[in-house]
DNA sequence: ACCCAGGACCCTG
DNA sequence: CAGGGTCATGGG
């Protein structure tokens, strides 16, 4: 068990974030995270616990896993070793948008999340909301990942994210059961390369942003939207700032002139989550 | 019963 | 290279 305190470390803003679909609600009241063929059980910290140490409600957390699953994964999953907080009292004070998305997302983390854990839920992602999003991916884990006994899971078990080869396998209307539409020759197209190279994604980690979003794009379905988002939450380019409908709507309305991504040269990223958390946590 | 979603593809001009 | 039609589905 691991406890974690930090002000800007706030599960439900995280998993509202739109960058991890196989986060959830428990029905024991805590969370339920799925990522890289572990599940994590985690629980909000009570008033009395977090008493005196200037947190409030959700901002103190209580990790079900052992200090060496910590150190060796989660800690890294969580990015804990950035300074978040730095990264919001750079944003300029005379932006009184930015300032308050900066704020309300207070507590958002971006996470290290698996290549290929990012790169299908993204493909699936176009034309689609998060509820519809998270449904998908659920659908394609029971019917395509490996089945998981654990006792700690909700209802006493869970299925990995499927992986290249258990896509590359199935066939376009078996794929189609999980609502994918017209996403299905993509996915199904995506882990036939992913399969035929498994070192393929391994060797993008060690590519400049540009050459990245270069390699990601060259997977069917992947555009320039979702290449970012794969480069951001996956790969950890957090200067990389997807544009979404959400994001386009934002720059139109707050910074018709441009967005200063000088500023923010490093980690706009991060920015670029604050500002969809903003949006779609404001209906 | 609507409307729209963390867009990409592909074909025109 | 830019612009626009088209694509399938379900959550709200």
């Amino acid at each position: 068990m691991v406890i974690v305190r930090d002000k800007d470390f706030c599960m439900e803003k995280i998993a509202a974030s739109g960058q991890c679909f196989r986060m959830n609600r428990a029905s024991d009241g805590g969370w339920q995270i799925i990522a890289g063929g572990r599940l994590l059980r985690a629980y909000e910290l009570s008033a009395e616990e977090t008493e005196g140490s200037g947190l409030e409600q959700g901002f103190g957390v209580r990790l079900m896993c052992t200090e060496e699953e910590y150190r060796d994964f989660w800690c890294g999953y969580f990015d804990m070793n950035a300074d978040y907080a730095a990264y919001r009292e750079a944003v300029d004070p005379s932006d009184a948008f930015l300032t308050a998305a900066s704020e309300e997302g207070r507590g958002i983390r971006i996470l290290r999340q698996d290549p290929w854990e990012m790169l299908i839920p993204f493909i699936i992602s176009q034309r689609k909301n998060i509820p519809a999003i998270k449904s998908c991916v659920e659908a394609l884990c029971r019917k395509y990942g490996k089945r998981i006994e654990d006792q700690t899971a909700e209802g006493g078990c869970y299925y990995a994210f499927p992986s290249a080869e258990a896509l590359a396998g199935a066939s376009d209307e078996d794929l189609r059961t999980c609502s994918l539409g017209y996403r299905a020759p993509y996915i199904k197209a995506t882990a036939i390369e992913a399969a035929a190279d498994p070192a393929a994604l391994d060797r993008m980690a060690g590519m400049t942003n540009e050459d990245l979003l270069d390699a990601l794009m060259r997977f069917k379905g992947v555009g320039v939207k979702v290449a970012n988002c794969v480069s951001l939450f996956a790969f950890h380019r957090i200067d990389a700032f997807p544009v979404d409908v959400w994001i386009s709507r934002m720059l139109e309305q707050y910074y018709p002139d441009g967005f200063p991504f000088e500023r923010y040269s490093g980690f706009a990223g991060v920015m670029q989550q604050y500002m969809f958390f903003h949006a779609v946590s404001n209906k």
